[in-house]
DNA sequence: CTATGATATGACAACGTTACCATGTTAGCG
DNA sequence: CGCTAACATGGTAACGTTGTCATATCATAG
């Protein structure tokens, strides 16, 4: 049925191998010889079959990149891991998690069964044995975004602590008092190191903090609308609330409506990660993490270890930066409605 | 290296082909034959090649997916598909072609290579030669959205022109005097399909229609804020804008907002897509297309001409739900101001 | 008691490519 | 002029699985 090496080779006058070198341009091919093998393979409309190319080389050229791709964000690093890929010859899995270690154990499975040759991941702290079984049949990976606590592996992720710190001072420099900050799971890394910054800042400034503003939930836009219901029904609520992440945000921002509270001059609100071409991010003050910009360094990293698969691990901490748009209420903003970004 | 089919078949002391059956479930297996090969399968922690296999049974097991994943209409896509997908066995491998051809045509290529089972595609006009390509080397496809004029293919899409023809009839049964449309590229037939239901509308109603409050652009976001600031700098601003998709409106509300215009109460807004889980959705009276069933349908149409190449093409058309909230300004809404939903 | 079909297992070859080894030709160099 | 190295091409086998054909046992029906 299909159109093979052998036949280009046949229409060609040569043998399947010297076809297979001029497509690969893997030895020395006749410069006449690899017209007319090209003409053949246009002549027959020939497709290489990778299937069979794997299976011989036990290389796929096909790599992962599993997490939630629901998020924007992730959506975004996907695109950075992309574009890089494609440039390097790899195709890109994107696996939707859900942030579900079933639905994650259950794709690394069906990829290892496929022989991916490496994997892109968004852990949390549940996916170690995961990670184990990866090591276990020698299948690199990289985490993105998260640590994994007894895993060493390669990583990149954003300075979380050091930005809810930024942000944090900014806001206690600016006016606020009581700070709610609904943060992610204690299952990932960033949901604590954002409180850790956090608390980093109050302790800062000399205050003592009240550890039941800090409410611990779900990186998703449900926990922020209940966690925001919760916080602002309470005698002494608080005067500004902190999202840690943008799904927790949009929730923040519903409930708040629902409320009849507005922003910023009923409470103030702050959060983690932008939402670039989303109407309520140019409003929002918050801390960009460089998205594609992390896929593109996940994957420079996942290349590097694919070359040379016992390096040492290498941890990349990646720069935030604080945008001070109108949403948190402070006076720096005036002038520019826009917010900048 | 790897532990093949031969290791845990020395094991179990049964042919390889035994244990190929039992694993496969493809044909008559001794129980206690069977009980013996898991444990072979356990103890050597064996991982079957799908590499091999695809090679020798010509079935990949998996699908792809073609869409800008970045916008979230087509991520809810996705999970329909990828759902549905996992429960029938196959994979499916999401692809970003931002809707650009280059890349489009580069992922077929890929693809084509990787000896995928079917393609599920958001195609543009331009897409047809990429299609053509497809159907040369008899791979199924169905097309999601948008059909393609001139290729004849399952295709699930949401009836467009009623949906604009329900949202435009609402406006102007509330008092909308002109309404300005922007839509998306001229290339993609669910933007000229929204243009046709609009003016079904205004004929309906007996208005003539100006057909300079039309403007084609793209389904992004800047177009949306572009054509904003070009409309409503006429001598003659619209007093309702209609944007066709989800970016555009995103892009429309921005750019009222930098000129300082109040939503509803100085320009009515209405749009097509929803936005689920962002705020401004919950804001926005809009056109509800079943994204999830959307993706569900297809994968079920693409299983379908699977398993019966020669059936004759399907096209099925999906309602759409006209959802009234506040942004259009009309009084239907007062006393819910969360909207429905 | 034999025919029939369900049950249970195996041998062999093939899927389409590339790794590895081999061979020959030509050019350059001492 | 013989020797090395770059250039050019081919043969054979193998990657790990499964399609196809074959064989054997056993129970049940006629």
């Amino acid at each position: 049925m299909a159109v093979t090496l052998q036949d280009v080779a046949a229409r060609a006058g040569v043998s399947a191998i010297t076809v297979s070198r001029a497509l690969n341009h893997t030895s020395y091919v006749g410069a006449e010889t690899r017209a007319r093998i090209l003409a053949a393979v246009a002549e027959l409309n020939y497709v290489p079959n990778a299937v069979a190319s794997s299976l011989r080389s036990s290389k796929t050229q096909l790599l992962a990149f599993l997490t939630d791709i629901t998020n924007p964000f992730w959506a975004t690093v996907a695109r950075g891991i992309e574009d890089g890929a494609m440039e390097a010859g790899y195709g890109v899995i994107l696996c939707n998690t859900d942030e579900a270690e079933v639905k994650e154990a259950r794709y690394v499975d069906l990829l290892l069964r496929r022989r991916i040759d490496g994997f892109i991941v968004v852990p949390t702290r549940a996916s170690g044995p995961i990670l184990q079984n990866l090591k276990r049949h020698h299948v690199p990976f990289v985490l993105v975004d998260r640590a994994v606590p007894g895993v060493a592996a390669d990583c990149v992720r954003g300075d979380s602590r050091s930005g809810a710190e930024q942000l944090t001072a900014h806001l206690l420099a600016t006016g606020a008092r009581r700070i709610g900050l609904i943060t992610g799971p204690r299952t990932v890394s960033t949901a604590e190191e954002r409180v850790a910054g956090y608390q980093d800042a109050l302790r800062a400034a000399g205050q003592p903090g009240d550890e039941s503003l800090i409410l611990y939930g779900q990186y998703t836009e449900p926990w922020g609308y209940q966690a925001t219901q919760e916080l602002m029904a309470r005698p002494r609520p608080p005067d500004t609330l902190f999202a840690a992440n943008n799904f927790i945000a949009i929730g923040v921002l519903e409930a708040l409506h629902t409320f009849g509270l507005r922003v910023p001059e009923d409470v103030a609100v702050v959060c983690f990660d932008d939402m670039t071409h989303l109407t309520t991010a140019r409003f929002l003050t918050t801390v960009i993490q460089p998205a594609q910009e992390m896929g593109r360094l996940a994957l420079r990293l996942l290349l590097a270890r694919l070359a040379q698969p016992d390096r040492a691990p290498e941890e990349i901490i990646l720069p935030v930066a604080l945008v001070v748009r109108r949403s948190c209420g402070c006076p720096f903003t005036a002038g520019r409605p826009g917010g900048n970004q």
